[in-house]
DNA sequence: CGGAAAAAGAAATACGTCAATCATTTTCTT
DNA sequence: AAGAAAATGATTGACGTATTTCTTTTTCCG
């Protein structure tokens, strides 16, 4: 009933555990023959290594990089947090995590790296770096060209077309004007969800205007969507793609019922403060917490040389109605 | 750097490591004062014992046993398979799981069981029975009264605000008549969703109709609505609280354009063809791939003497725009 | 066939914990 | 103070794998 161990594997192949172990770790000096009657006898026995006993072994413990953009955006830090936490929490897996700075210069030795795709920087600089030193990399919450790796993140083409529905939902059959706001159109995230709410709005009789530009920056968030509203009384729904919401909230705070349905980004506590208080109709979360687990996940299974499962998430949909607990 | 082992607590405490082990593994036999020392130097050093070497030692697997009702009960099928799957998924960590019959009379030696909480059946007996052999034991999908368990699942007033809330947005400003349909009012969760959905609904312009129940059958489900429907053809909107719905989609196919806002639970690959094809508009799902995972760990937690983290999962909201790809 | 190189085997130590045994020391009883 | 009981210490061999060193066997080549 036990699983079998390298020693029976050995036994199986009809060989000693010391040319055993030189195929499993292909150390290298092994006659053809024997390779293959060690293949054979661990595909017939159903070996797996006992990767605990081998991290035991050899003291390993996985070292893992997670390249945030500095300063207080606001999705990125709570990602950070998460993802402190998720090591925290598998200390006994022996995971560490440490967060780096894009810009500097890195010459850790890590087991994995996560980076945020953009594309901007000197990323991908930084990843032919990471490549000529042998180190795995995935990516986070926006995926970047070039060769295949690993993404963990939300699709954000399928977050702009949720955002799409939902407005939809909220006129009916009605007609109305929707006003997107980003941070900018040159992020591609931004873009794709601009992308997809276009997509579901067009086939309706809902109006997407123009975008506007806020730079993810509250104050110019307000005082951009008080020009719009102010110029077009006829904007029914506001989609927030990007960040600087706290100017928005603010705003819908002096307009009192008349204000336009609004969805945004990100579940923080000023968005969940907002939707409490009926300010807001719908918070598009991409679950940082969720995330972070996922991307340890995915580092994990690089590490120790297996496939990493595939993690698209779908991000959550929160309305004051369903906000969670305090857990998440 | 390294983490502290027993070696370096005993050495710190000034006792040898049989009587660290001795504290460690309340094997008793030692004197107060060393005990104190001993936790200290626990304390002091931050030490925390290596769960995989122990396991490796002792041989240990988590045996963990999930009772769910019989049948082919949609959610719990797919609940089942989702266990099975992580269980295979965790093979690495040695936990394996045995799905069990509720009826039957069980003897095994688990380190923890799961059960689905239901007012119905011996539960209570089971439960108890477990607890006379010192199993722990959690509920999964619908909590249960009596002594506080860890529970893992989805909160169904929750789930049934979100359909309230989703219902209203659908109807923007205007009136309409929502019709519920569900299992039976015996069932709790039902009752929950059903209760959750009528909070929501009261403050609007909405009237929530006397529920339907048609027992998670297709038929009578297809029966039940089309008489409905017939009976008053006000009817705006539908919620289908539990199963059956292949009932509910095959009516809806016949309606055409003219059919009522639907909402109802449960992605399945019927219901998600029938989003794929606007026979429906919104699909409420327990996840139950993530229920399974979350319950996995609360399990492994408990046999390990651990707190088990809190785990109330959130439904998913499904339109058509944001299905998962093919992983989920 | 002889010698070198390649391949294979044998053995030991370690990782951190568990569990058991036996010897020794300390503490308590009366 | 003697003997019993309690507490402590010392040691050992697992668990399954990694890794190194050394020896022995096999294979290959000229």
């Amino acid at each position: 009933m036990r699983n079998p161990t390298l020693h029976d594997v050995a036994r199986a192949a009809g060989v000693s555990y010391s040319t055993a172990d030189r195929v499993l770790n292909e150390r290298g000096g092994v006659a053809a023959k024997s390779i293959q009657r060690v293949q054979r006898a661990i595909q017939d026995l159903g070996y797996r290594r006992d990767i605990h006993a081998a991290n035991l072994s050899r003291r390993r413990s996985y070292r893992f990089a997670v390249f945030l953009p500095r300063g207080d955006h606001g999705f990125f830090s709570a990602l950070g947090r998460a993802l402190l936490a998720q090591a925290e929490a598998r200390a006994a897996d022996r995971v560490s995590v440490t967060l780096c700075d894009p810009g500097q210069r890195d010459a850790g030795d890590w087991d994995c790296v996560a980076l945020v795709g953009a594309e901007s920087e000197g990323l991908a600089q930084v990843i032919a770096d990471l490549a000529d030193r042998g180190i795995p990399a995935i990516t986070l919450v926006s995926d970047i060209a070039g060769p295949r790796r690993s993404y963990v993140g939300i699709d954000n083409a399928v977050a702009g077309r949720t955002a799409g529905r939902l407005v939809r939902l909220a006129h009916g059959r009605g007609a109305g004007r929707v006003l997107p706001v980003l941070g900018s159109l040159s992020l591609r995230d931004h873009r794709e969800r601009l992308d997809g709410a276009a997509e579901i709005l067009e086939a309706s009789r809902l109006t997407l205007l123009p975008p506007v530009e806020v730079h993810d920056h509250p104050d110019r968030m307000r005082d951009a969507l008080a020009t719009a509203l102010r110029a077009d009384d006829g904007i029914t729904a506001i989609y927030s793609i990007g960040a600087g919401n706290r100017g928005l909230i603010a705003l819908m705070e002096t307009l009192g019922e008349a204000r336009p349905f609004v969805v945004l980004h990100e579940l923080t506590p000023h968005s969940r403060a907002a939707l409490e208080r009926d300010l807001i109709d719908v918070v598009i979360d991409q679950k940082p917490s969720e995330e972070a687990a996922r991307a340890l996940d995915a580092m994990r299974a690089i590490a120790d040389g297996e496939e990493p499962p595939v993690a698209v998430i779908t991000p959550a949909i929160f309305f004051k109605e369903n906000l969670p607990g305090v857990s998440a």
